[in-house]
DNA sequence: AAGGCCTCCAACCGCTCAGCC
DNA sequence: TGGCTGAGCGGTTGGAGGCCT
């Protein structure tokens, strides 16, 4: 037996609405409010419609400062560093760009930015390069020298990647675990690197497939803390979350650590903030630590913790490590760390 | 001109969650 | 405490319109 049905169906118009349909509801609710009752609404309202549907005519296309059109660059960076962040959470997205419906943005990931986005994470032999470069510039995934130049990008939008020369620790020791404090000064002269972490998720991927959704599963207890992280066929225990530090330079096995200098990030509450960036690279992909809004950062924890059953994986394909969040640290050094 | 294919987006569907009784 | 209900959310669909052959 199915859930009963929100609405009488057959005694409901489906399908597009018409100009007078638009008319009615948006003067019904302009007057009296949902009356926080949207099932009971097109009743009064005199339409034959969904209460549901309703609700999303109004919240998608006749609510007012409804911004239509055209996505900006910024509003593209923001989308992907959010996306990056939180996966396919469109409300939150939404919240962050005025004007703009989730349904909006979910669309215009589908249609175009995804598709944008394809096109710079194409293999390198498809990739198109700037006319000044070519292929043999490009990187290997993973390097066994002590200097390389990675293909990372300067701008999530952009169809040419930009080749930065990247130094980087192998098997990094444990002084550099001191993460925030211990940037060492191999990378000067740096230009402004990768922008969009996004880029960095799609990169790796061996197959080059883009990976969305993840195999990835972790079991989170009552307070919030993650104890056991699978992904793929490697799976990690750890005694000791607390110290996400020490998990992060030894918990993920060999890997190589090289860092972004400039890195731009975190859009939240409509600032930029750009700072060297450790990235450790491994045979899965990559795993990172990003500064977040506080606001955003508690928000995420809810979505977490209410949906603590099993699963904390994230539709892009990281995990976010909520636990290691510094509580002590300030706002501005709030830190979240992913990894896949 | 016509048919096939593709893109885009409005709208629907089904699920989860919170609030209420 | 458990069931019911409505709101909200994210995934998916269907059709209109554009483009190509």
């Amino acid at each position: 037996m199915g859930r009963a049905p929100c609405c009488d169906k057959a005694n409901v118009k489906k399908g597009p609405w018409s100009p007078e349909e638009d008319a009615k509801l948006k003067e019904y609710i302009e007057k009296q409010g949902n009356g926080g009752n949207w099932i009971a609404l097109p009743q009064k309202a005199g339409l034959k419609r969904c209460g549901k549907s309703c609700r999303l005519r109004w919240l998608n296309y006749l609510r007012p400062n409804i911004k239509h059109g055209e996505f900006t660059d910024e509003e593209d960076r923001i989308i992907c560093t959010l996306f990056a962040n939180i996966g396919s959470r469109w409300s939150i997205i939404a919240a962050q760009l005025p004007g703009r419906t989730d349904n909006d943005i979910k669309n215009y990931w589908n249609t175009k930015l995804k598709k944008k986005l394809m096109g710079i994470m194409l293999p390198p032999s498809q990739r198109k390069l700037p006319p000044s470069q070519t292929s043999h510039d490009q990187a290997p995934l993973y390097p066994n020298s002590h200097s390389f130049t990675s293909s990372l990008y300067k701008d999530c939008t952009s169809n040419y990647y930009s080749p930065e020369t990247i130094s980087f620790t192998d098997n990094y020791s444990d002084t550099e675990a001191s993460l925030a404090t211990n940037f060492p000064t191999v990378i000067q002269n740096q230009e402004a690197g990768l922008v969009c972490p996004m880029q960095m998720q799609y990169y790796p991927m061996k197959d080059n497939l883009l990976k969305f959704g993840s195999e990835a599963s972790c079991s989170t207890s009552s307070d919030g803390s993650c104890s056991q992280i699978t992904y793929g066929k490697e799976m990690k225990q750890d005694q000791n979350m607390g110290n996400l530090q020490n998990y992060i330079s030894n918990g993920f096995g060999e890997s190589l650590r090289f860092m972004l200098n400039n890195y731009e990030s975190s859009n939240f509450g409509g600032e930029t903030v750009k700072f060297n960036q450790w990235v450790d690279e491994k045979p899965n992909g990559f795993s990172w630590e990003t500064k977040m809004d506080c606001d955003l950062v508690e928000e995420v924890k809810q979505l977490n913790s209410s949906t603590s059953t099993s699963s904390n994986n994230y539709s892009n394909g990281f995990n976010c490590l909520f636990n290691s969040i510094d509580e002590s640290k300030t706002q501005q050094e709030k830190v979240m760390y992913y990894y896949y």
